[in-house]
This record gives structure tokens, sequence and C-alpha cells, in this order.
DNA sequence: ACTGAAACTCCCGGGAA
DNA sequence: TTCCCGGGAGTTTCAGT
């Protein structure tokens, strides 16, 4: 190899290519990035290996799958906040589809989808029973501008 | 088909498998759900000409990629604010994720991913110059707790 | 069901430590 | 020399009609 920089190089542009078209062929992906179809499925099975890609998705659009409500979900709690304690607490509630501990006045971040306004209102009410939460702010989502994948 | 709400119950198991799995063959994904390959590839055809499936796309992992700084950003306008205008606003900046307009007091909900802090100010710097934006909360992202595919 | 293509798995060659 | 990485061909499976 030449050297390091260079093989992240290389992976970062499979990854990109990888972004774009989760299935894209390994050799069009050779193609883009000048390897051979094995070279670049031997780095992929190591990305996955490492972690560094934690799998293959498809991109769903939100909206025709009948989840038509999303909302983000500002969650205060008291004393304490483990992020132990917020994945048993949160984990189980299917609508929420990410949770991240944040600085700034709120505690965690809660990113939920529904179907109906009815789930919404059950699913943060079953955010604030949960996990010495004392205070919620959602947001509704009206509209999403942008969305980039891989984010 | 028996019926459309048949169907779409075979489409959203297919989509369930494609979420687990965006690489998974039209062969594993039918024997899942009981269909054949091709008939698989059909649905998934029509899916995708429809919009419902938006594409495919590889599940990275943020930190590995070198992403390591992640943050919420409620911006403020003044006066009206349109998608299209923070589409053309915001969609330049390679640092922003997601856009979404809101509901309750901020306009707009940006996702941004960043390498390193300096990158998010800047980031946070471009944003506030854009698009009537008055004022900015930013709340950095200590760690993900919960991370559905499909969000 | 059939054809073409892609994935997967060897083994080999080359370059660096 | 030894190890690591990329290239190439054969086999099997999958995709596309």
């Amino acid at each position: 190899m030449l050297n390091d920089s260079f093989m992240d190089a290389l992976n970062r542009a499979i990854v990109e290519r990888l972004l774009l078209d989760g299935r894209a062929t390994y050799q069009e992906i050779g193609n883009a990035v000048g390897l051979s179809a094995p070279a670049v499925k031997r780095r992929v099975d190591l990305m996955l290996a490492r972690g560094e890609i934690a799998g293959f998705t498809v991109r769903v659009d939100p909206q025709a799958m009948g989840w038509i409500l999303e909302g983000y979900v500002e969650i205060f709690c008291s004393g304490i906040v483990s992020p132990a304690m917020l994945e048993r607490e949160l984990g189980p509630i299917p609508e929420v589809v990410r949770v991240s501990t944040v600085t700034g006045d709120a505690d965690a971040m809660v990113h939920i989808m529904a179907s109906s306004m009815a789930e919404i209102e059950s699913t943060v009410e079953r955010i604030r029973t949960a996990a010495h939460v004392v205070k919620t702010r959602t947001a509704l989502v009206m509209s999403r501008v942008i969305d980039r994948p891989g984010a």
C-alpha cells in the first residue's frame, strides 16, 4: 500500500459511492475509484467488520410509508441522565427513531415518526412518563427541505 | 393481486426487510415474505418508480468516517420562511445534513455534521448569515443512544 | 425457465517493512 | 523474507427477460 491516508481516501470514495447507491455493484464502484471489483469487496468487508459501515439500507419516503408525521422532542430530565437509562426506557417505543444526548438546556433530543397525530400524542406521553423526564418540548416537522443520505 | 391492503402489507414486509439489509437479494426477500424473486423485484421497481423507495444507501458510522461532531441547530427567521429559500441558502453548505421546517418557536431544524469544532463554528456562522436568520440555538450531540435505520 | 451478469473464492504477482 | 494488498480467472449464484 502507498500509505494510510491514501487508503482512507479510497475507502472514503467507496463509501461516498455507496451513499449515493447502496446497491451499486463492486465493479461500478471499482471503475469509479480505480480498483478491481474483488479489491472493493475486500475493503467493504473490512469496513463492515470494523463497524465503519454499519450495514446497508433502503431510503424510504416516510410519507409514502404512512409515517406522515415526524417530530423532534427535546427532553429535560431531573438528576443524572445516563445513556443506558435512556436506551432502556425509550428503546421499547417503536416510534422513537433516534435519541441523542445533547449539550444545552435539554438533556436529549428524541426524533420520532408516527402515522397519526394521536400516535404522536401517545408517543410524547410515553416519553414524558419515562426516565425522570420532567419536561418535553416538541417541534413537529412540516416539511423536509434538505435530506442528504448518510446522516 | 388480492387487494390493495394485502399488497401494501407485502410491500411493507419487503421494505422492512430492505431496511435491515439493503443489499438483500430478491430471493432472500422472497423467502422471507412468501414471494418469488421476480415478484419481489416487480414490487421494488414499482415502489422505486412511485418514489416510495427513494433509493439505496449505506449506513455509515459517523465517528469512523471522521464526522466526529454532530449538532441540531434551530433557526429563527424574520418574516416569511419559504422551503425554497431555505433550500437555496442552506443547500450549498456541505455540513448541513437535513433541514426541516417545524412548528413551535423555531422556524426550522437544521441537522449538521462536522469533523471539528472549528467546522461546527463556521457552519453555524454560515447558517446565521443566511435566509433572514435572526437567531440560532445549537445543541451539540454528545452520543447517539438509539439509532434505527430508515429515519 | 433461460441467458447474461455479478458475486464470491481461490491463487498469483508486486511492493514495503 | 515476510506480510499485505491488489489483480485475474473460475465457479456459483443472482438479476432480468
